[in-house]
DNA sequence: AGCAATGTACGATGGGGATCGAACATTCAG
DNA sequence: CTGAATGTTCGATCCCCATCGTACATTGCT
């Protein structure tokens, strides 16, 4: 058995799904939740790449945050990419368009 | 003749809330479950009033499916009207779809 | 090298909600 | 009136998930 220790190296990319293999109960579920509305909302207020983790200024810990960027990540919501220490991200309003019409749209919409 | 209020007759009509006045999050909490998925995809396929709760084919008990319709109800999803011992509902497709553009028919959308 | 910053992984905990069974109310049929 | 059918309500249970604290990994800076 090959015992080699980790191919050291780089830091695993983050894990991403595609909107169009995403499950409506799935999207749903992520959207349904005050932490990741607002990660959204303030994602969609800022260009991409110019926002990482930490910039957002929310109620809950690190390792909660982490947490709810992976749901979005598993939804299609959002993609991130790696820059020094930080993770960049990006809400893939097109692509999540495309899949859940009006969705992103109703959740970003002030009421 | 008035009548004493003590041991009044009917039973209690079913508490509705308009569309309006639902939250995003109250929305997409309710549809973000496979029983109430079913069920509101039941109620499109059929006319108005023409189902009664024991009607839908679902695999928990009266209990629970009982509660479920009521968190339709609270969502603004669903209007039930009291007809002998049934219960009939009706999807509150319009004034729903007024409120949340494209929500419902996201959920309806087979794919 | 050491150190700070950023983010993830893991274990543990708490709370909310989905479910059930049983008891109850209402309505109708006989 | 008696019984069956339909739903609701209540208590109890269970499980998922949001959260936290800590430990750990990676990166960059000095």
């Amino acid at each position: 058995m090959p015992e080699q220790a980790a191919a050291a190296g780089h830091r695993p990319a983050p894990v991403h799904t595609h909107p169009d293999d995403v499950p409506v109960l799935t999207a749903l579920s992520a959207l349904a939740d005050p932490v990741r509305m607002d990660l959204i909302r303030t994602l969609a207020d800022h260009s991409d790449w110019t926002l990482s983790c930490s910039n957002f200024d929310v109620s809950v810990g690190r390792a909660a945050k982490s947490h709810h960027f992976s749901v979005l990540r598993d939804a299609g919501l959002v993609e991130q990419r790696d820059q020094g220490t930080k993770r960049l991200n990006r809400l893939r309003r097109e692509e999540f368009d495309a899949r859940f019409p009006g969705l992103l749209d109703l959740v970003l919409r002030a009421d």
